[in-house]
DNA sequence: TTCATACTTCGACCATAACCGAAGCATTGC
DNA sequence: GCAATGCTTCGGTTATGGTCGAAGTATGAA
């Protein structure tokens, strides 16, 4: 029964202020410099550079050297769901927000969670789908026959998806709306299409905003 | 963007060993005093005690006092999540256990999880209960007439559950299978049922073992 | 080659917090 | 009442780790 260690390696890690900034700042899924990420946690390069050997070291980071850049991604959308479930415990326990910015309401409504939509509209989104059948749920949810015919048609390339190793459909407990959204490879594969057909445009960080023929699309296709 | 020191005030609870110790200790969902949690944990009671009170501040754990003892229990089941799914995290990314007891494969096959039953006998069940549309799944899962009746046929007052705060169905990231099982207030009248009935029985901290009864049970009602 | 940029390593400093011994309350039992 | 148990508070020690300046390495540009 000593898996508390385990989890306490881990949850330092995250503990550390500077980490956990910069960790957050991975969260939109794209991979950043040293640099960017000394200065979204506040700290000198030097700093930073240790923080991310050691969060390399715990694998929760993956590292790129490009010229002499060197980029850092999460190491897998795993990450990012502990790091959303952590927000939602946060929010719940009452951890005061240092400073509750005024993109705070536009966050809660759509934001991009490693690689794949979040936030309300996320949620209704799930919702309809299974509603309307093209998405049933087991223990993990699973696209029907329906389903994989719409989003063929949707121009999403369902089989290479499903060769993949990663999974076509998981959950991800959403951070705002304490309910469940749609990730794995069909997820991040919508969020893509969603932004080539200019439904959605990327703001700073996490934020996602979407367009009015986006809104309109969202609601013909799914109601919402 | 400034969420990162939010989650890093509870990530820095969950990152003390001890606090670790403790919290998992509590992960069976029972009340332990100080003193156990001490022990527990491997530091003295004074120590300890410092420890719950930052623990109980941060509301991660609620305290009841009951005589000359103090007992302290997890705040919430999405605590209990939260640390299944930094187990998750950490055995994902290779951070070494300390010690793999023999008891490891026992906990991988059903444990309890705050409430509820975990581990693959769980995700079994959850699967089951899907594919004979006793539960169908939408952003989180919902109970269907079918499932309904066969609950209450099965001992269960769901009109009492469906009358609490607590939601009626949860999924909940199983930490060694890596897929859903079920929480939730039926979650746990399931497991409650289960043990009344004599199917499982309660091991030392969070293992559980199915009865021979139970296992016969398991199989004839859900083909387990 | 020389310079500039991006990053890492080293060393020293400092603050935080984990830890325990000792003492102080509170509750129960005798 | 007095003793015993369970827990909390206080004080002092210790050490872990975050921080940055300075120096070192690697890559790219002039």
């Amino acid at each position: 029964m000593k898996e508390g260690p385990i989890i306490a390696s881990v949850a330092a890690l995250l503990g550390d202020p500077a980490r956990a900034n910069m960790l957050s700042a991975l969260m939109d899924g794209r991979a950043l410099t040293v640099s960017e990420l000394a200065v979204a946690a506040g700290v000198t390069v030097q700093t930073a550079s240790g923080h991310l050997s050691k969060l390399k070291d715990a694998n929760l980071v993956a590292a790129e050297k490009q010229g002499r850049h060197r980029y850092f991604r999460l190491s897998g959308n795993d990450v990012a769901d502990v790091l959303e479930a952590l927000m939602g415990l946060a929010e719940r326990t009452g951890a005061k927000r240092v400073r509750t910015g005024p993109k705070d309401a536009a966050l809660r409504d759509a934001r991009v969670c490693y690689d794949h939509l979040a936030g309300s509209r996320s949620v209704e989104l799930f919702d309809s789908l299974a509603a309307r059948g093209l998405i049933s749920c087991m223990d993990a949810p699973t696209l029907t026959p329906a389903g994989r015919a719409f989003f063929i048609g949707f121009g999403i390339d369902v089989a290479r998806l499903e060769k993949g190793r990663r999974p076509l459909c998981r959950t991800c407990l959403d951070w705002s709306e304490r309910r469940n959204h749609l990730a794995g490879a069909l997820g991040a594969a919508i969020l893509a299409e969603f932004s080539a057909r200019g439904w959605v445009r990327r703001g700073p960080g996490r934020l996602v905003g979407f367009t009015v023929l986006g809104q309109e699309q969202l609601g013909s296709l799914f109601g919402i």
